[in-house]
DNA sequence: CTGAAAGCGCTTACAG
DNA sequence: CTGAAAGCGCTTACAG
């Protein structure tokens, strides 16, 4: 039989107002009744009913969502987006609500902006994508100061205190990225890492994929042999990239595959259709659109996804659970690490 | 504002007894005085208190697991259960609870003998893997005739009468496990494809996971020089297993892959590592504890995950969403055919 | 420091 | 066919 806060209270031989105020902690109760009714609580092995919680105090939590506007170039934060209000579609009866503060990825004064727009608004709670790593530190702190709580995704800010993290390890997906490539490679054959849009994307993440590669190369002495050459392209226009592989394919000769370090790969893919290159192995971030083509018809060989939906999904439940269920969450989530060819694209990112 | 029953109720001068009434289509209510209310709901765009309603009907659901007992070489079906549990973990307090119904994969009659108290039992609503087809099909239609919704989980049932389906889809993994087994091929190369315990598990899956293998070489006209040798193996033990083999390494010289169309890889695995045959391709189904360790070490080159756990716990998130949420739910869901290797296996299943 | 009462939005007998 | 009342398990003022 379930347990009622009126059982509790007709134990104890005081009312339910009473039992209410420890067990939140409200405080204006004796000792002597407090430690009687914790006490009861412990036996009994009380579970205080959530719905009826929550249609009693008819509170409503606000969640901020502050994340790159997705538009352009970023198609990539729609889906993040979509996950969130799949995962609210699931608990909004429970008074959640979300307020979008999307703010432009190139243009840390927007984002600025939206912080203080926060700050001024008080949401309970706040969903980060700390693209600007500096100010979002900043952010962070702020938010804690007024009791938001934060749950980061997408990348994250070392020693900052948020509640939890969800996201990829980035080093992994370059290992994997790694392995993916290896497959088939002979003695003398050479490969490409790219990373474009260096300085605007983030950096540590980027970094991470990149050091994830070439650690897989250096783990497996078999391929000692290859030559790896590394490439910066803060410009992602087509001259640019034009210009970057042209120069490639010139100097080696043996360049069997491409490994670009975000969802920029549909660049490389177009460059390589236009000049007819077939051959050779693409590896790229991300199951945006501009990509998804050239995964296809077969230019780009291996995606990795982030999960950048279920990242948003997540990111809302984690807070469910934490506000209103009560329960404890782990601080690091990362999520899987999901290989998407041609074959199993159909089964991804539809939800 | 969010708009109540009462509301309703006012705006009709009725009762909000009444307004229950034609909104659960309980009869005993007057055309017009339905008609009227029926046209105000349009209107106002009534949302019912999904808690409130919970809370008030003390009803609660009962959900009926059908599935293979987790033992022994059955360590596979652990994972769905774990995904029930986490979902129930999650809605609980809706009233959800779980009577699991296990049975012997191996035995027939001990599948009848659940199906029997299942329907003895009539819970509201069945998950059920239909391991045994002919059996199954008879219990889904006893089953409908009781008004239990069903829940199917990792192969399916054509044309019966069940609320949804939730697996993977079987001749895309196969497509997709060619996929990953073409890389680096060459001509003259053969490989071999073994269906183990085939009269045992589910024929259509099997079936289908081979053909969608044959069907990827087939449609790349590069591998028609290759040699695909099929063996199906009704027992697994080692001897069986040893012979099998053994066979083909002294018939074919240029095997570069092995292809196993379930979980029971592993044995194959064992062989390799006994007989140390390096530089062969290996790729089979499920992350299941036997499998894992000739992944970690390279033995296994890719796991085909079926994601059971997840199977679990969208049955009952289904389940959720239809009966309390009174919401549609999709007939066919299938699962991402989540691709697994030594470099991205922590990210899975640990949940 | 404590209790009694009203209320959250709905459902469920029951009376008429 | 319809309405008034009690109740689900909790929270929230309010009175003392």
């Amino acid at each position: 039989m379930k347990v009622r806060i009126k059982d509790i209270a007709e134990k104890a031989n005081v009312s339910v107002g009473t039992v209410d105020r420890v067990l939140h902690n409200r405080g204006e109760v004796s000792e002597p009744t407090r430690k009687k009714i914790l006490e009861i609580i412990g036996d009994i092995g009380y579970q205080p009913d959530i719905l009826a919680r929550t249609l009693a105090s008819r509170r409503s939590y606000r969640i901020a969502v502050a994340i790159p506007r997705p538009a352009g170039e970023n198609e990539f934060w729609q889906a993040p987006l979509k996950g969130i209000e799949r995962a609210l579609g699931e608990i909004n009866f429970f008074g959640f609500g979300i307020d979008n503060y999307h703010f432009d990825q190139y243009d840390i004064g927007s984002f600025e902006s939206a912080c203080r727009d926060i700050l001024h608004d008080r949401p309970d709670a706040l969903v980060l994508a700390p693209v600007f790593q500096k100010e979002s530190r900043y952010f962070i702190t702020a938010c804690r100061e007024q009791g938001i709580r934060i749950v980061l995704i997408n990348s994250r800010i070392e020693g900052a205190d948020y509640l939890c993290y969800i996201g990829q390890d980035a080093f992994k997906s370059g290992l994997l990225a790694g392995r993916l490539m290896s497959c088939g490679l002979l003695h003398g054959d050479s490969l490409v890492v790219i990373n474009m849009a260096y300085d605007k994307d983030n950096y540590q993440h980027i970094a991470g994929r990149e050091q994830g590669f070439m650690s897989y190369f250096n783990e497996h002495q078999e391929y000692h042999t290859l030559k790896i050459i590394r490439k910066d392209l803060p410009d992602t226009d087509n001259r640019a990239v034009g210009e970057c592989l042209g120069s490639c394919f010139r100097k080696y000769k043996n360049i069997k595959g491409i490994f670009v370090t975000n969802s920029r790969v549909y660049k490389v893919a177009g460059y390589l259709s236009e000049h007819t290159r077939p051959g050779i192995r693409l590896i790229g971030y991300d199951l945006i659109p501009s990509n998804l083509a050239y995964l296809r018809n077969g230019v780009i060989d291996y995606l990795i996804s982030q999960k950048p939906e279920e990242q948003g999904y997540q990111a809302i439940m984690n807070l469910f659970s934490h506000l209103i269920l009560k329960r404890e969450i782990q601080k690091i989530q990362h999520m899987p690490i999901d290989i998407i060819t041609r074959e199993n694209l159909e089964y991804y990112g539809q939800r």
